[in-house]
DNA sequence: CGTCCGTTTGAGCCCCGTCAATGTATGTGG
DNA sequence: CCACATACATTGACGGGGCTCAAACGGACG
């Protein structure tokens, strides 16, 4: 967890994130409020019940948005990737906790001052109104993804996801990828148990689809087959 | 389906659709754009893939946002209720189909036309992105709901949230109500079967906590024991 | 009265959750 | 360096909940 004077002019997402939409000039007011933050896997960044006084954007690593049920089970609601926007502007206190999957490096913001911000720059308002937009497709496309389909389709659903995400170019997903998520973390996820995911993977690596190194590692052999396994 | 001219002065969603945030000269600015629009329940408001040209407020009744999947088994990804906005302002072309669950009455919007007006109204914008924001919490308390619970579970919390949206003050529960959706509907939107949805309105009618009129037709006659139905 | 559409109910089977044991990687202390 | 502990992953056996297939029921409308 460390604090430096934010470094827009190398920024990995300086030309995706919502704080794109402004100009040099309206983005160095931006820069005086915030700082830099790091998280280890694990860390988390606000707890579910918190004061939402922060909001904050994702520079580089992997959030999740989730929540623990009754039963004490937790349920992975959204994943954040490098450029989102993290923070509910609108809500007295955090609906979720937001959990780092893997070692994560945040810009952050007081939630009071950036709403300001909004206001002074419509234009920030209508960024951060269009990544709206996108994740809610994109909370859409997942539960599609879960919603009365097998542990086979959503697994071979998850693997193309993220071989999408891994990727740098979106329409091609990449070949060899490590998954930033314990197979707990795939289960609580797609809706399925930590051994029905395992055994999903165990089968497509026996008929070939793809090949496991270590517990993180996966690469795509046959991602054609992946298609039609995650549809039918 | 039917155009008038804008009556805002009598909408009942007026200080509660996102064009409350304009004042009377700002909104007839708006009223100059937009025509009335009624739908009956299974009218197609917008189809997938069709140009995304047009966007709306709901005034009145229920509209869908479902997706047919490869198996030609319909999803419902999300309902809209009166005061919701409908439509993708930053995607060429619509992803879902949107459809009326009942009989309803909007207001219809060019989209572009719209966007112009978000871009001379700052506070347009921001009430589109808390419409959005809170679209966004909705579709995650969906998930939760469905993720990872059983099929007496999903109906009793979907039992609630139907009487919660049935009722006037969002706090409590209105104690008798139609239901908007077909079991059919009701199945496509919790990732059940028809039959199992029918089997757990019995179970719950058999054991007195509902009481059921009709087809459609729900009176909650024990609803403190349903949350501990749809939690645990 | 008859047709159509949606709902209800029944019978059987399979997928996936539960419980349990084993395997594997990483770190810690002696 | 090895023994040990911890955490995560894999694999197996078993049972039950929900899907599939199938038939009967009921209301709306001509």
């Amino acid at each position: 967890m460390a604090a430096n004077p934010l470094a827009c002019a190398v920024c990995p997402v300086r030309d995706r994130a919502a704080c794109s939409a402004l100009d040099e000039q309206q983005r160095s007011d931006l820069t005086r409020l915030g700082v830099h933050r790091s998280l280890k896997r694990g860390d988390v960044l606000f707890h579910a019940g918190d004061d939402g006084d922060h909001c904050a954007t994702l520079i580089s690593g992997a959030l999740k948005i989730a929540q623990v049920d009754a039963d004490g089970h937790e349920h992975i609601l959204a994943l954040i990737h490098p450029a989102g926007f993290v923070g509910e502007l609108f809500a007295p206190v955090a609906h979720h906790d937001i959990v780092a999957l893997s070692d994560s490096f945040l810009c952050m913001f007081p939630r009071r001052q950036y709403e300001e911000l909004i206001e002074r720059y419509p234009a920030l308002g209508r960024a951060l109104l269009r990544r709206s937009s996108e994740d809610l497709l994109e909370s859409r496309a997942l539960m599609a993804l879960m919603t009365g389909r097998t542990a086979r389709q959503r697994v071979a659903g998850f693997l193309l996801a993220m071989a999408n995400a891994a990727s740098e170019s979106p329409c091609h997903p990449a070949a060899r990828f490590d998954l930033p998520l314990t197979r707990g973390e795939i289960a609580a996820l797609l809706g399925l148990t930590i051994e029905t995911v395992s055994r999903q993977l165990t089968k497509f690596e026996k008929v070939g689809v793809i090949k496991r190194s270590g517990a993180r590692g996966v690469e795509l052999l046959d991602p054609a087959r992946l298609g039609p396994l995650a549809a039918g």
